[in-house]
DNA sequence: GATGAATGAGTGTTCATTCAT
DNA sequence: TATGAATGAACACTCATTCAT
């Protein structure tokens, strides 16, 4: 019975995500209006305040399944690596180039100008217990895990900026990555060594439109002797 | 009499432009409607429909006064130069880096949402006038100088876009205006050579409050033996 | 079984109730949804309607469910006189004092905009059973006592009414009463007598928290002398 | 032409008075719609926003035009009158008693829930006016006249409320009108004595369609041997 | 050309009510 | 009877555009 019910919620929600995610595909995030949304989704007007609160909590929540596409994507990759350490740059590396590669996603937070309000990452949860998988693993050393996850949050977000803008070039993100593992406790050369650990393909699945995403985006982009030069500003 | 009333409209007409403009900064262009523009502009509501046909229309003319005021601030260099290889080559460079540095341009098309209709380059009748002096000088071989202005165009469109989208970094510039060069009949050498010579700076008029725009963007980017590897797909 | 099933439609009723006033007391009786008051009573929204019709009927059903915690304090007093006679008077005077006195009542028909629908009074039931009891005991004598006792309806709501927008004053209870009486066959000066007999005060049961409701509104309010200019339209 | 066009104005903003007073007369100031009233007034929808900033702001305007109504009809007498205590004792009287006694605008801002938030007055000007008026006659003595005015209006609101609430009779109005006539600086015999004048009818223009307003609420209330006894609280 | 009042379709949002489960 | 998702008409408010003066 409740089964049936929440079935029926989840389908709306996600006819409702699905219909603004294409409607935004074909046009801005401005000009589409939640009749549109609703229409194109076959449900009445008054069904999106249901399930969202006001019209931007929509594209927020297109946003967040995007996401979430990318880390069921992500994860046959993260559950073969037992290293916390391997686990975080892996993930790191991968969020970070999705974020700077990944066409959808780019075309969706430009379209919807979310720019400024949405970073691509991990869950803050998954984020917290890779910390602390490596806390107890013995290899991360870290006063307030939940501090150091915000604060890496952070820094995910200044380095998409900054190579969004231009103010920094690809480079940065394995600059980026390594000096994360060090806050978290590695050694420098351990660090390093991590950073240009190449890795095999992620098959992003078959819902994205645009093949980019070349080579999954996780070989190291550039050798070490490069990152001196990474930021421009 | 007549030039009275021409001043008077062009009066209007700038201060309708100007008020646009300075909105489009505040705010997106979202969010600015005509009356705003009108109050601003202080004239009355339907004297903007004596100017422009239709709420897009003025956010093309700014962006045209943008580019009047960079072809102004080009000017007095266009002029000290003879030859005519070498003024297609400077100004081609000009608006190229202006596409790429000047923020204030930046901004106004991100915000107007201009920025797939919209590309910065010389007018195209200066263009073509530049295409035609090189041939009767006899330095460019051209058959259909007007196809070929608008070759120019797709060209100059692509290479921004690219940059713009990270697809090509700033290398691709001097690449891209060497190709145009060639398509101009000039010996590779000498196109070479050209996109090499570097240029005094250009003082932006008091107009725009970013400072941006190192070196005027003419200097050369970057030396020959890059050029290879400036496009990335 | 069929008791329980009828306790639990008493208690969710009881809870929509309750819900409802509290929320009339906080707000207006306008933007109260009945979402909100389902969700107070923390049932779901389609069981309103199992027990009302649209959402008007609430609100007169709370206006009822206070009516009837008066009747309730009222109760005791009333079992105690054995005289019809003094029993009507004694009601009629603690339900006039109430609509004008009691500040819950009053903020209640004034916020849900009721107050030219609902008149404070006693039950018709209770009021019919009064004068028949009255007939009975060969203290009244009345035709048709259904007749009569809507008749009095009549001019309790014009009293109260007239009292409310001060074109009588307080004065207007008694000699309403008085009146009434008399038309119940009560000569002249036994009705007299009888809205001059003073009574013991009535607690208020704890559920209201103005305290007004001065000496339970049942002394008289002032001397028959004054009668003559009490209404002044 | 500036003549044409704000008489026009004017007349489409009389048109949506008259219809949204029309409205509440007919129904409560909920339930009317914009739509509604610019229906009435037979203009677009859009029109009411050129003249009104929300749907609040209409009520308040028509408040303010039965104040002004009011204002005309007191006008006559108002220049009759030299002597400006005279002339102030009167004005607040005529308010006061049609505050009280004018069913025309007691249904007004009941209907509109406007009790609270609106008085009904003279304009703040001929207040401050007819203060100043009495200061260069001599017959004032007031230091501050802006915040004396700003006294009287609380003043004013504090009695209105107070006989509205029925926890002061009218007794109460004659007895406000002599302390405001102190405190402007008046010997407490003259306040008296002015307090007590008796005064010609003024006839209500045709407009209102209650007739109540007996003797145009100026004639003294009541004697001064009872004002001892007028607030109840 | 300049004006600004008028227009009315369109927007995001609310909410009383229905109904399948 | 209880549930809560679904409904869709209604609302306040915006604004690009028109047009008589």
């Amino acid at each position: 019975m409740d089964d049936r019910e929440s079935e029926r919620r989840n389908n709306t929600k996600r006819s409702l995500l699905a219909s603004a995610r294409a409607l935004v595909e074909e046009r801005g995030s401005d000009r589409i209006s939640i009749q549109e949304i609703t229409q194109r989704a076959e449900v009445a007007t008054g069904t999106y305040y249901n399930y969202f609160d006001n019209k931007h909590q929509i594209f927020l929540a297109v946003a967040d399944s995007i996401r979430e596409e990318m880390a069921d994507d992500l994860e046959p990759i993260r559950i073969k690596i037992k290293d916390p350490a391997m686990r975080v740059t892996m993930t790191l590396r991968y969020y970070f180039n999705q974020a700077i590669t990944n066409q959808d996603w780019k075309d969706f937070i430009s379209r919807t100008r979310l720019e400024n309000e949405v970073i691509l990452s991990q869950s803050e949860e998954q984020a917290l217990s890779d910390i602390e998988d490596g806390i107890k693993g013995g290899r991360f050393r870290v006063d307030d895990s939940e501090f150091t996850r915000s604060l890496i949050t952070g820094m995910v977000r200044h380095v998409v900026c900054s190579i969004r803008d231009q103010k920094a070039d690809r480079k940065a993100i394995d600059y980026a990555i390594r000096s994360i593992l060090q806050m978290l406790g590695l050694p420098e050369l351990v660090s390093k060594a991590l950073t240009q650990t190449p890795l095999p393909p992620i098959a992003a699945s078959k819902r994205n439109k645009h093949e980019k995403t070349q080579n999954s985006g996780l070989a190291p982009v550039t050798s070490i002797s490069e990152y001196s030069s990474s930021f421009k500003t």
